[in-house]
RNA sequence: GGGCGAUUGGCUCAGCGGGAGAGCGCCUCGUUCACACCGAGGAGGUCACUGGUUCGAUCCCAGUAUCGCCCA
């Protein structure tokens, strides 16, 4: 292949007519599906399954940037790669939106029924869900289509059922009686992290219970719960009340007459130091209540209306609380209202709704064994998170975890396995045994929560409870990659069932993955969270419409910091799309220019000492991107490729190379174009992970082959190994190069303050660069600096000294002095600044004692350099008739 | 109330013991045959504050202030 046979690339990349036929190819080619059977090692991500009912934003963008660029970069590296797709169900997000639809019919679910109330869900997300799905496409997300889940079908369902049973079985899940979150609107319980806790303005009461001698000032702030309370608590040491405890008081407006206890977890402290105790609607009072055996008076229903016999029965809970108090009031009983009062209220976080803590009957996880084993499993270094500073809330969370509520009032998700006999009995069901037949078996008609199903997500999406090929080849995965913000909600939770569920596969088998990678949210332009009411949200798919995937893929990555918030604005997403267009524009220039990929290298002698600096530039950035990918470094691997690609090959390299391809010397040209050829072909491939759909393009177009998700990786490949020969360092290229560049930027920037034209030949001079290590670059230097030869009329009127080289320039109209003098002042200033700097250091005793001698010594031969510059630049300033305020 | 983290140029963020960095924005110049989605040059910061450790602190330690997050 040659270069005259390809089509010139158009000089601007047009992502829109690129991406959706690249995407259908590369499903079409089968590169997203993984063999079981490979004997290559796998890699395994699962995606966090977004929700049925959702849409993608740019948190899930962030998410899949992320995980494609880890799974095309191992890919690429020969693993055995799978990254497996799916969704969740998500039972109250889509019970709620199917709820609304039948709203506008003006129906409830219940007047459908449970069965067609379901089967209607299930035509919803026929019609409606799933929407992300397509949109992941326009993404570039390189999962395996045809292993997608759903956490509803029929091999999760078994793998739900399987480990109820297991769990039930082993005493791990039990039904009790207990103060649970229940959403009055969302007619559910909620586990304990479904409630999103704020500081709300409420009101204080201070109520006075009893009288005369037995009187007791009690506060609260749900006034109206008072008509459920059955005891009054104080402190066990409390002197104030010590007389009290064991007598009876009068609770108002109600008649009864209830204890006061003693109580060692009340906190003589706060207020009077005596509480109200509501065993039935508040989580303290009823192990308080349980302590002593109180009764729990449910005094409200599920709706949160008040049941208690009374005036007040029939009213809402917030109609309830000025109705109570106000009867209070009339009874002489109120001593202090405060409001507004500040305290923290629970909000069901699908809906909202202010949360009520209920006594119910509930179904739970018996959580304290498998949290052990969750948190072990990180300690002992089973799993990594990165960034290791978040494993700190891990722990807490895990070592701290309550008995997690796993039923739900609701009709969509999966059903509770256990059935209850007409005699009492209690039958939970495994997936292949029948539920028990006969009158008056009934099943729980609750739901597991959502999470639950998730819990299992590493395992049951690859077939999980049967010993699948797939189980066998991608177990554990690899890497779990999601957001901080669900580190509970899931991490924690698949951490628990998976070493549950596998443990037979061996400690460090059972682990559901062996890495988790978090990263943060996704902020506006002043990094400030993205919400509807504030107005800032993004939609990314707008995004890769205006400026393409790779663009908007480019601006997430590029800002993602190990669990880190990302900042992103329209202005990013366009300078993004610039360096897409830069890639294009650097290939379309090789293709110009007949570059040469994938011939290898020529031999070493050939190597012009650009193209020694530009490999040697190439092989330590892909050594760091390996190292960048490894520690999830994605902001870094960004960073790393692309000032390579801008600066040093687009701004120097190809500048360097630009004389030679179109010299004369043909043997010549051929070495570059064969050393451009591989830099671009091995830079695609560096980037591919990030960039998938424009280094696709580029690298077909400048390769001939067939697709660069399928090309080796530059850097390590599975066995640690390289696919093709190592860069190695030429610290005597770099060097050279770095000279050269200084010297060129030097000149550049005394042309630009003489108001020098750019592209305007000056006739000029190199004196003295025989002598230096330049001697072999002064072409190369006319070149870049667009130097003229010295004509018989040469007459030099200014001098640049840089590197050891004086240029001389013949600048025709002469020499602006002044601004040659300003420049020069600058310079001497700073040189001098230089000189103090070293000086204070180098007349320390101390410094010269204790500090390692490199530091002294490099300290002194800053000094050296530095008075030379001083010595130079004053004599140049005074030759112009300046002086140092110039 | 408990815990964690942050405070670096206009904005967003890297850096975390030995001379302050990036992207965007800003200023000047530019129709050099890859790219104006560009090129060249430039301005701009006493690294929140106060102490301490050290030969040396943006970096380590303590305290203060402000902000943010998680948990109760």
């Amino acid at each position: 292949m040659t270069g005259s046979d390809r089509v010139e690339l158009p000089p601007q990349y047009v992502p829109a007519e690129v991406e959706s036929r690249r995407y259908e190819g590369w499903v079409q080619a089968g590169y997203f599906t993984p063999d079981p059977a490979s004997a290559a090692p796998a890699y395994t991500i699962v995606i966090p399954p977004p929700n049925v009912t959702g849409s993608l934003h740019v948190g899930h963008a962030l998410d899949h940037t992320l995980i494609d660029a880890l799974v095309r970069r191992r890919r690429m590296q020969g693993y055995n790669t799978l990254w497996l797709p799916g969704m969740d169900h998500a039972g109250i997000a889509t019970q709620n939106v199917v709820e609304r639809e039948l709203a506008r019919d003006g129906l409830s679910r219940h007047d459908l029924g449970r069965e067609a109330f379901v089967e209607r869900v299930w035509r919803w997300k026929a019609e409606s869900g799933g929407k992300i799905l397509g949109q992941m496409r326009r993404l570039g997300d390189s999962v395996d289509w045809s292993r997608e889940r759903f956490t509803m079908d029929a091999g999760l369902s078994r793998a739900v059922q399987t480990i109820f049973k297991r769990l039930y079985d082993d005493g791990l899940i039990y039904r009790a009686q207990r103060i649970i979150n229940w959403c009055p609107r969302c007619l559910t319980a909620l586990s304990d992290i479904e409630v999103d806790h704020s500081d709300d303005e409420g009101e204080l009461v201070s109520v006075r219970y009893g009288d005369g001698a037995d009187a007791v000032v009690v506060a609260t702030t749900r006034v109206e719960t008072m008509l459920g309370d059955t005891a009054v608590a104080v402190h066990p040491d409390d002197p104030r009340y010590t007389g009290l405890v064991g007598r009876g008081i009068e609770l108002p407006l109600t008649g009864r007459t209830i204890p006061v206890v003693a109580d060692p977890h009340v906190d003589p402290e706060f207020g009077t130091g005596a509480v109200k105790v509501t065993p039935a609607h508040d989580p303290d009072d009823f192990e308080i209540g349980r302590r002593h055996d109180l009764p729990s008076l449910v005094v409200m229903d599920e709706r949160g209306v008040i049941t208690a016999p009374g005036p007040f029965q029939g009213l809402d809970r917030f109609e309830a609380r000025p109705a109570v108090l106000a009867a209070l009031r009339a009874d002489g009983r109120v001593v202090a209202e405060e409001r507004p009062y500040l305290h923290a209220v629970g909000h069901c976080s699908r809906c909202g709704t202010t949360v009520e803590p209920r006594l119910s009957l509930q179904w739970f996880v018996k959580v304290e064994p498998l949290a052990k084993a969750a948190g072990d499993a990180v300690r002992d270094g089973r799993v990594r998170i990165y960034p290791q500073e978040m494993s700190a809330r891990y722990f807490d969370w895990v070592d701290d975890m309550h008995d997690w509520c796993i039923s739900r009032q609701l009709w969509w998700g999966h059903r509770i396995p256990v059935w209850y006999g007409p005699g009492g009995q209690v039958v939970c069901t495994g997936p292949d045994s029948e539920p028990p037949q006969g009158d008056g078996w009934q099943q729980d008609p609750d739901v597991l929560d959502t999470w639950f199903s998730s819990a299992l997500w590493p395992f049951s999406t690859l077939g999980w409870p049967d010993d699948t090929a797939d189980l066998r080849a991608f177990y554990p995965t690899s890497v779990l990659v999601t957001g901080y913000d669900i580190l509970f909600f899931w991490v924690a939770r698949m951490m628990l069932f998976g070493l549950y569920a596998m443990a037979k596969a061996g400690p460090d088998e059972s682990v559901p993955f062996r890495q988790v990678a978090l990263h943060g949210l996704v902020r506006d332009q002043f990094g400030k969270k993205m919400s509807k009411t504030r107005g800032n949200t993004v939609d990314p798919l707008d995004w890769i419409d205006r400026f393409g995937a790779d663009a908007t893929r480019f601006t997430l990555a590029r800002g993602a910091t190990p669990g880190g918030d990302v900042a992103v604005s329209e202005e990013w997403v366009a300078g993004s799309r610039n360096f897409c267009n830069k890639l294009w524009n650097a290939v379309r220039f090789a293709q110009l220019n007949g570059a040469l990929a994938g011939q290898g290298l020529p031999a070493p002698g050939q190597l012009t000492v650009p193209d020694r600096w530009i490999l040697s530039r190439l092989g330590a950035v892909t050594a760091e991107v390996d190292e960048f990918f490894e520690q999830f470094e994605f902001a870094k691997v960004c960073e790393a490729l692309y000032h390579f690609a801008w600066d040093e090959v687009c701004d120097w390299y190809l500048e360097l190379a630009k004389p030679v391809l179109t010299g004369a010397d043909t043997a010549a040209a051929l070495v570059t174009r064969q050393v451009l050829g591989e830099v671009l072909d091995r830079l695609l491939r560096l980037i591919h992970p990030v960039l998938p759909f424009v280094t696709e393009e580029l690298w077909t177009a400048l390769t001939g082959r067939e697709s660069v998700l399928v090309a080796d990786w530059p850097g390590q490949v599975v066995d640690g190994a390289s696919a093709e020969p190592v860069l190695a360092a030429d610290p005597a290229a770099e060097a050279e190069i770095a000279a050269l560049m200084r010297l060129v930027t030097e000149v550049r920037r005394f042309r630009s303050d003489q108001g020098l034209r750019p592209g305007q030949q000056v006739p000029a001079r190199l004196a003295g660069v025989g002598s230096t290590p330049l001697a072999a670059h002064e072409s190369r230097i006319r070149a870049l600096l667009r130097l003229g030869e010295t004509g018989e009329r040469f007459t030099p009127t200014a001098s640049v000294q840089a590197e050891g080289v004086t240029v001389e320039l013949d600048t025709a109209a002469g020499l602006d002095v002044a601004a040659e003098r300003r420049r020069l002042a600058k310079d001497l200033a700073a040189a001098r600044a230089d000189v103090e700097a070293a000086e204070r250091k180098l007349a320390t005793r101390a410094f010269l004692e204790r500090a390692p001698a490199a530091i002294v010594q490099k300290n002194k031969d800053r000094l050296a350099a530095a008075r030379d510059e001083v010595g130079r630049l004053a004599e140049r300033l005074a030759a112009l008739g300046g002086d140092e305020t110039a």
